[in-house]
DNA sequence: TTGTAAGCGTTATCAC
DNA sequence: GTGATAACGCTTACAA
């Protein structure tokens, strides 16, 4: 086990007849370095079991290429997909990711801190407890020069948002509902308090007072939870007459949707879409399941990983904010 | 930005008028330091914004406090759960996570090396391919002394595997299901294909031999996948009889488990439980849905990552496998 | 193209 | 209880 262990780059060196210097210089892909003396350094390292110690290495260059994501809800299956993206993207790119579970929002400010002793290059916020407010307490925190918020518009300034445009994203949606002919919208937003957080369930009010003059109906769900949705959900409705019922759930993402969904079958005895359609909003897994075939609005992870990768190799100051536009992905929840 | 970069514990040091060592001993909580001495440092630490430097530490120490958590399958819903439960866990007790996603089964390797280069304390393996030959070709690439298994037995001598006893989960489940008056069984197993990766299954068909004295039927789906097993489910049953269906589907997971009932549901037209039970496996959170009310086996976690946790601390070498046992959730399903 | 020497910010060891 | 001093393994000038 452990096979041989402590084995440095001057081991190498002397293995090899080189210097120190050689030795690291033949482990970069740019180096001016002859072709026989790489050669005989890898065999070396290679005959020794030679790896090379990052932590020495980020300690001396100042660079760690190291990034910490910080996550907050895995109560919502689109983490699993972002942090998929992101980790692939990123390893492909160089960039290894410390993941750092923020356990409740009180330890926003411990989770950056955890960040700063690794000395990472990036910090990723991906979730929703991620106030701005909290930022910025936590700020003082900081010794990373990069604070991104991943899949969520931001207006902290310092910060790098790479998010959907959540106003586009809205309308898209609203004028699809609108478009299918449903004229009884029911809002189920999150749990998001902010004013960056209400922008998807603002524009659609908005959109709807300004088409048709009426204002939907909304709930608040305290969490992005399937359950939690689906009680609310069945709370708000289960009381009222037939033609009372609203003809389609418009919801802040598929985790909402999908409990929606659930309660309107099974506890309410209404069929979906065929009484009361619903959309949703991520494009989750499930969301294409013959179960839900949710109609919903993907996200381009791809693209906006590799902007996120961009971003991290930069070394420019200017603003890096950047909104990308995503598709309705059209199914038969509505 | 990054506010005060590059304070040292040198700065702090002479800002509270001791020397360096001594700012090391007021950040540990054992250490002979008078409370005086420790206060003062204390202060012009945070006077000055001081973060200690985790990579010198470790570099100097010889513990990095981090350990690389090597997952492969982002499909299925369990990893986002085990992920939570361990970096919960391991963050409450001084454990960093790094999160290597092993992009294919090739790149095990290459994942191990990257693991190495940051001095990682351990590995932990939460995924399907890791194989005991692709670990067996891989070891090479140690630098670190512990690597684990987790939820997955393993056979391979060097592994320290922690994992739910599958046999006696197995058996459970098949007497369970006996004594719910199944009497057609029809298993549905994963990708696996190495003889660790058969006891679920094996275990299963044991079960009913010996009881029974029949051998249910099989089917392998190429992949943990909900889709993927319900094409193959509906493959296998859609040109029976009704009379020579199964009376219950027994997955090796939840996954399977609930691919197969939107397949039986929505595409064959049965109903679930009542023409045919489903069992799963690992109480994701889906299983409690009201949609799939999944009868399933929960293993126990929370004791598990406690475990897992005693093992890094641990500095014995003698053999720390250790097998638990689960518990069959009751609920429609079956 | 290659080598030398001085850091990088801690911890460990040993004195005091 | 406290303080020097030598590692730890690499990178970065700069010199050869």
């Amino acid at each position: 086990m452990a096979t041989g262990a402590n084995i440095t780059a001057d081991d190498v060196a002397a293995e090899a007849g080189v210097s120190r210097w050689t030795v690291t210089r033949a482990f970069r892909k740019d180096a001016s370095i002859s072709a026989k003396s790489r050669a005989k350094v890898m065999q070396a390292a290679e005959r020794l079991g030679y790896v090379p110690d990052l932590r020495a290495a980020s300690l001396a260059s100042d660079r760690s290429n190291l990034v910490a994501l910080l996550v907050d809800d895995f109560a919502n299956p689109h983490k699993l997909v972002m942090m998929e993206r992101l980790t692939r993207v990123m390893r492909r790119k160089g960039w290894d990711t410390l993941l750092v579970n923020t356990l409740d929002k009180a330890d926003t400010g411990p989770a950056l801190l955890n960040a700063s002793q690794r000395r990472v290059d990036a910090v990723i916020l991906i979730g929703l407890q991620f106030d701005d407010d909290v930022l910025a307490a936590a700020q003082h925190a900081r010794r990373f020069s990069k604070l991104i918020v991943f899949a969520r518009s931001s207006q902290k300034p310092d910060t790098i948002s790479i998010a959907v445009d959540d106003v586009q994203a809205m309308r898209d949606i609203a004028a699809y509902v609108d478009a299918q002919g449903y004229r009884r919208p029911f809002f189920v937003a999150g749990p998001r308090t902010s004013s960056a957080h209400l922008l998807r369930k603002e524009t659609f009010i908005d959109y709807w007072q300004q088409t048709h003059g009426l204002r939907p109906d909304c709930v608040n769900v305290a969490a992005y939870d399937p359950a939690l949705s689906g009680a609310v959900v069945e709370t708000a409705l289960k009381d009222r007459a037939r033609a009372d019922l609203p003809d389609v759930l418009v919801c802040e993402n598929d985790a909402l949707a999908i409990g929606a969904i659930d309660t309107l079958r099974h506890r309410l005895g209404l069929r979906v879409p065929g009484d009361i359609a619903v959309t949703g909003f991520d494009d989750i897994p499930q969301a294409d399941s013959l179960n839900y075939q949710l109609t919903t609005y993907r996200q381009p992870l791809d693209e906006m990983a590799d902007y996120l990768v961009e971003v991290l190799d930069s070394r420019e100051d200017r603003d890096m904010n950047r909104l990308f536009r995503g598709a309705i992905v059209r199914r038969d929840s509505a």
